[in-house]
DNA sequence: ATCTATTCATAACA
DNA sequence: TTGTTATGAATAGAT
């Protein structure tokens, strides 16, 4: 990824090896960064240029990260004993011990307690998190009212129509100007097509953006 | 560099974010070699899986690199000076401006505007004042479907009465046999007392937690 | 440091 | 998981 290909084996040059170096040195620690973020890994580098200068980089604070490592190597090491058997399951104890308490308090957290110590970046994930929630709640809702309204208009525009016909019987005639103050007219959730008086377009008109309305205060909310 | 341009932030999908890990951590780990070999420098790599596992990476043996990172921070932490305490509060205090840039920034975010010269304090109010509003739109908008419903009851239930009346025009009976099946029974918003009809209790017991699961997202969102 | 021509790493897909 | 391929990134060498 150059203007030409090299081969891996230490620079002679004394001046190239340090831009080399530096150049380097910076892509590894991005690759690092990109590596725990992406796929939520801890993660500590530690680098001693050929002059001694030190250069690190750790995803969380790297006394944890080499604590965690000598946890880990030491459990590696009593794999070989014959009693390693009991310690391997203590040690996978303590940690689904330790992933239920995190469970638990991610829970908490979740419930609006328990929410002392967290950072600004902590907070913003729980807030984005319950805007989802929130967002997966009203989508149902929306949905359930929907559902109803739609409902209601059927069987309203049934019995508008069986209305009609009784009409017919009782007067012989399909003049309706008695019975039209309450004729049945869907709204704004409807199916079937709107009848002609002004008062409900508007309120047809009026309820319509609602949706859009919401959404977009759900958008500025984020 | 690969067939898509991606966003540095945590793959939510379990799946791809396990293919990534691997590919990642292989790419990271060839090229701490490749720096270390070039560069004659002394590299030390060490990496947890989100599941708990341990890969690591280490030019000469990480036990080695380890100690010597120690000696250099405890080296850091004895240059102390009486002189060197000026230059660590401005670094603190540098360290510092940058996070405040950094929570200004994420505040403008969450508006979806650009509100340069503002600070903390204002962005806050901005904020609150989002919410009030948002919440003022959400309370609009409850009540208009609340609304409308119950004027699709009460209309349906005028029509249904009228019904009634003309039934008993026509065959001078109350017997509401025929037209029974499209009875107006009000749902869940409806004011007047729902039919006995058990699958629209049903319906009324779901949605009336409804808006308190809303509500309870809405307070713990702030 | 900055600028490109290249090679390299890898995201999406199979 | 493993491999393939189109693309975006990293960077070697030059300036």
């Amino acid at each position: 990824m150059g203007r030409g290909k090299i081969v891996i084996e230490r620079i002679d040059n004394s001046t190239s090896r340090q831009v080399t170096f530096s150049k380097r040195r910076k892509g590894l620690i991005k690759k690092a960064k990109e590596l725990a973020i992406l796929c939520d890994a801890q993660v500590g580098l530690v680098i001693f240029s050929s002059t001694g200068k030190l250069y690190e980089y750790a995803s969380t604070s790297m006394k944890s990260i080499i604590e965690r490592y000598n946890t880990c190597k030491e459990e590696h090491h009593r794999q070989m004993n014959p009693e390693s058997e009991v310690k391997f399951w203590q040690r996978e104890a303590e940690i689904l011990r330790q992933q239920l308490q995190n469970l638990q308090e991610n829970h908490r957290q979740l419930m609006g307690e328990q929410l002392y110590g967290l950072s600004v970046r902590n907070l913003q994930d729980l807030e984005n998190q319950l805007e989802l929630n929130l967002q997966g709640v009203r989508m149902k809702k929306e949905q359930i009212l929907k559902d109803e309204i739609q409902e209601l208009n059927r069987k309203g525009n049934l019995i508008f129509q069986e209305n009609v016909e009784l009409y017919k019987k009782v007067f012989g005639t399909t003049d309706m100007a008695t019975t039209s103050r309450n004729a049945f007219v869907p709204l704004s959730y409807g199916m079937h097509a709107a009848g002609g008086n002004p008062q409900e377009l508007v309120q047809l008109q009026l309820c319509q953006p609602e949706q859009e309305v919401c959404e977009t205060s759900d958008t500025a909310t984020k």
